[in-house]
DNA sequence: CCTATTTATTCTATTTTATAGAACAAATTA
DNA sequence: TAATTTGTTCTATAAAATAGAATAAATAGG
């Protein structure tokens, strides 16, 4: 058994690795959080966290081929595995699970304390 | 500003709290855990937590009157404040809106690699 | 070819979260 | 007032999150 429970950062580059599909490495995954949930991450903090989700095989990499740009090195392109499919519906799955029993939060009037 | 984004553990307490209302309390989030969330847990990481979310104001506490069971200390209970159900809601929020923009997720075919 | 530029990954360090469980405290009851 | 029960605090450590500098590799132009 690899370890239960996905951290939020983990989540959210797992998810962005999906939704890259082919073209899911380091500043491309950076970039896709800025885009898609509005967050202003360092590259240190992707790459850290890519290479954690490898070595608990929840995604994979290979080596892409050379750049049709100007210049730069070759990117680590990472892929899902079905583990980390698999993780990451369950996250989803329970945390749904969860909010159903909570139908207040669904109406919470926000004020002004706290 | 506070903190920008809840932890793993701090959202799932968190949710527990709300969920447990008027009884929430050190003990009773770690049961409540084990029984909604099937995750067993230790006292110590419960009540890490609680300290850490009272901090970041997103829950308040105070101690509850003396018990009508058999022995015990008094509670600290635990209520939600409007920041945190207003960090709450944004999370899972920001969590469907990610997850609707990938439909593969939902039909996913788990297999047997990874 | 060699240097500047670009694109990308690695490396190093630090802070914050997560986790465990022992120690301690307080309430009740016999 | 001792044993039992219920609960919180304390101490330590591991794991996750974060930042940004250092390094590497690819290309283009002279």
């Amino acid at each position: 058994m690899g370890k239960e429970h996905l951290g939020e950062f983990e989540e959210l580059v797992l998810l962005m690795i999906v939704l890259l599909k082919e073209d899911a490495y380091g500043l491309a995954i950076r970039h896709a959080i800025k885009e898609h949930a509005n967050r202003k991450v360092t590259i240190g903090a992707v790459h850290g966290t890519v290479n954690r989700l490898e070595k608990k095989g929840f995604i994979e990499s290979q080596l892409g081929g050379g750049s049709e740009l100007r210049g730069g090195r070759r990117k680590r392109l990472f892929t899902i595995t079905n583990s980390g499919k698999s993780i990451l519906e369950k996250s989803r799955d329970e945390k749904m699970a969860l909010w159903g029993k909570i139908p207040e939060l669904s109406i919470l009037k926000i004020g002004g304390q706290g």
